[in-house]
DNA sequence: CAATCTCCTTACTCAACAGTAAACTTACTA
DNA sequence: TAGTAAGTTTACTGTTGAGTAAGGAGATTG
């Protein structure tokens, strides 16, 4: 029954450290089953192996609970995006790539952890909220700058603006959000793969525009 | 302090189909509000200006009410999209274009709908979650057939299939959801020009792939 | 072998809120 | 104008689950 601690007999004495990752492990995937309000302290407690005022001792109150887990996946996720990001190479469109990518096989990898971030961020408080909001604002940033270097790099120059890159970050993020469910009804897709259609998608176009291209609606052939 | 009704005296009698709507605007706000857990339904019946066993009586129970205020946002919203794409034309691209901007049109006009539509989604029961996820699906559809009426009508041919076709539709859906938090930053921004932006970004991107540009990541230059 | 610090538990309290029973009132209709 | 159906209310119940008080047991140090 219990995960922690000896099945029979008394419970093992764990420090608090990392007696506190293990209940920020359990909340994660109860926070991701059952969603916030679903979840219960107690099913988290049990869980983890322990009684509920432990959770209270080192964590609070059920929302401290739930913040400790969202920051430690945000960080986690936002250090992979950077990490790749990073580590990818001097042009800004292969940062991009190297982020992207790091990002599609996070969640690919950390299911649990991605739902707690994706599909739980609203109706809770302002803390809650916030927390989601400035993770996602960091990764935001991160694109909205790779999207900038890319535009200065290229030819035309000033054709494009902070505005823009700003545009084409949400745009594109959001798009990633959104294509993690894709994923999931293509379980056969790698990572790379979805990274690379993306690019495709967006880095050509991108290029394109950049170079004066512009679509705009035709006028309308039959005007009723 | 009461909405319907007079404010003073007896409250005023309304028929059934009325009174529903009636409750329905008003739990639309407070769920954008206060989130679903988090509104109660003593607040809605007294914002609506009745009592409680009203809403028992026509909606049955709280997570009725919700799923009715779901249902009908959710088939404003689609119906919205569907008539400005048919009204759209006959190319594909235009009547993307016409889908979008009326998608871009609505969330401008209709905050509180598309706040309960589009963060309210999960952790809710099963009823509720499909009902969320038929919407989108219906959309996503609807998108994928322009994209690939979009794809049969370009020159190249069959490079691309039905997989392609529903990739691009969750990308631009993602990117259309994660534009209107961009919107809510920067209100000068009309529906329209959103969407001649992400158009662009989008449908020249496609065109040129499907002419055959790749983008691939280069070789690095210095792999450490 | 105290003293005491950290880890841990049992067994409660208490408020919020979804949902209901039963009856009252207004308006229509025959 | 009695009968009835639709609209409406007051005043409750019951459960669930967050949060806590009070104290026990194992390690560590003088």
């Amino acid at each position: 029954m219990t995960v922690n601690g000896r099945t029979e007999g008394r419970r093992r004495r764990v420090p608090r450290q990392e007696r506190e990752q293990q209940i920020i492990d359990v909340a994660v995937t109860v926070f991701a089953k059952r969603g916030y309000h679903a979840a219960s302290v107690d099913e988290i407690a049990e869980l983890a192996g322990i009684s509920k005022p432990m959770v209270y001792l080192y964590l609070d109150s059920k929302e401290g609970l739930f913040l400790a887990c969202l920051r430690r996946e945000a960080d986690r996720l936002v250090a992979a995006f950077q990490g790749a990001a990073q580590a990818g190479g001097g042009a800004p469109e292969l940062r991009l790539h190297a982020g992207l990518s790091a990002f599609f096989a996070f969640v690919a990898e950390h299911r649990d952890s991605w739902v707690v971030l994706h599909r739980q961020a609203s109706e809770l408080s302002e803390a809650i909220a916030s927390a989601v909001a400035d993770a996602r604002r960091a990764v935001m940033a991160q694109v909205a700058g790779l999207v900038w270097d890319g535009i200065a790099e290229s030819a035309g120059g000033a054709r494009l603006d902070d505005e823009d890159a700003d545009f084409v970050a949400h745009a594109l993020v959001g798009a990633a959000d959104s294509l993690t469910d894709w994923m999931s009804g293509h379980p056969g897709q790698s990572p790379e793969g979805v990274t690379l259609r993306l690019m495709n998608m967006v880095w050509v176009g991108m290029g394109r525009v950049l170079e004066g291209e512009v679509w705009v609606p035709a006028e309308r052939s039959d005007p009723t």
